[in-house]
DNA sequence: CCAAAAGTGTTCAGTATACACCCATGG
DNA sequence: CCATGGGTGTATACTGAACACTTTTGG
């Protein structure tokens, strides 16, 4: 780096944070670490951290997935770029704010001697968080419910195999509201995005459901709701 | 800056780059400067550069817009940051991507030292451009066309006063496509979004159109096409 | 009187919404 | 046989799209 034309600019430095949602227990929640350092000791916060040199932003936003939650090809997002000068009062830090999506199946908290407390907390009922994580999170549940309205990417965060009802719990937990069963299943069939297993989830003491699958797990733009 | 914790850190560092638009001469056009020096030279790019220490993001890429522009107070969005090691040879820059928007009557464009040629080129005719920044201002104008059919920010593009042929030729030279006068007409007057100011544009050897302008000059969310 | 843009309603098709009953299973 | 969720169709309101003629001015 002999020729880095930058040395004497006095820099911000970037990191990321990632806003890792997942739904469990009939609730929207989100990856938190609860701080041990000033000057948010006690605090919670989202996982995040500095930019390497030698990575890209996105990645750099993968591999805190991969730290914290254990997942490698979660659905990532970029959200929003947050720049203020004293959102972190160690120095001057500007943060890209990234989402991740991730079935409870597959989410594998772990700890870490830093971060020696890892929690899914419900999105209704958020601790007191350090930075502006706050702001973060509210960015980032906005942007998943109106992203839910108009692409598939609830394929990123319901099982492999699914029922109808099981899809249509997921879209009410997110978006807050009930949706009318005929209509969501004459739209969602109708859009072909699903298909059935030929199988059915049996020995749930009422009648046994058909089991689906997304036929394809990429992004997509499609008229949902 | 003597508790500057990550001096020891191998570093990023962060730029803006702004893609300036303007509608002129039955165009969309976008304000470009001619790069002179290497590893560019003779490309062009949108204004752009680092990030001051005591400044905002957001700060930052208005001050290019004042720079390069001659305008305080543009309509101004982030767009998206892009952080490929490697989008910039010259050393490990991530660039924060923001659009604005200015009428063609209130934009001086300025040129410098630095830059000698300052232009406003046609979108549908870009030159060879430097770094990344093709990828940058499409994504600027996918979002620019996306945002005009939900929001009312086409406001900030139109000059104060308009008739409605022009609010509506602005919108099809945007989109790239034709729209029905009654429908138009039908669906801006119902949102109330505008009002007349009671005079009549004259002297053009056709009968006088009503003059608007906009009620509120602030970004709503509205569903207008 | 001619050219040019301003201004104005109705019809139709497609989509979104509201709504209620029978079915298959486990216990 | 009872409780529980699975599974299905129709009628109505609303919204978006297509479409043509008269009016007013300047030259």
């Amino acid at each position: 780096m002999s020729t880095y034309p930058y040395k004497n600019f006095e820099h911000a430095v970037v990191a990321v944070d990632v806003v890792i949602f997942t739904v469990i227990e009939g609730e929207l929640k989100i990856l938190l670490l609860k701080l041990q350092e000033p000057p948010f000791a006690d605090k919670w916060a989202v996982p995040g951290g500095l930019v390497k040199i030698d990575e890209s932003v996105d990645e750099a936003a993968r591999r805190h997935v991969w730290e914290k939650a254990g997942v490698k090809d979660a659905y990532l997002e970029q959200l929003y770029t947050f720049g203020e000068p004293g959102r972190d009062p160690s120095g001057r830090v500007i943060s890209v704010a990234y989402y991740a999506l991730i079935p409870c199946s597959r989410l594998h908290p772990r700890t870490t001697s830093r971060y020696a407390d890892i929690q899914l907390i419900s999105c209704s009922r958020l601790p007191p968080l350090g930075y502006d994580h706050d702001q973060i999170i509210r960015t980032a549940t906005e942007r998943l419910k109106s992203k839910l309205g108009y692409t598939n990417i609830i394929y990123s965060l319901i099982p492999r195999e699914f029922t109808f009802t099981e899809l249509q719990t997921m879209y009410e937990i997110i978006l807050g509201r009930k949706l009318d069963k005929r209509n969501f299943r004459r739209k969602i069939k109708l859009l072909g995005l699903i298909k059935s297993l030929g199988k059915r989830r049996v020995g749930e003491s009422h009648r046994p459901a058909q089991v689906f699958t997304f036929k394809h797990r990429s992004p997509q733009v499609v008229e949902i709701l």
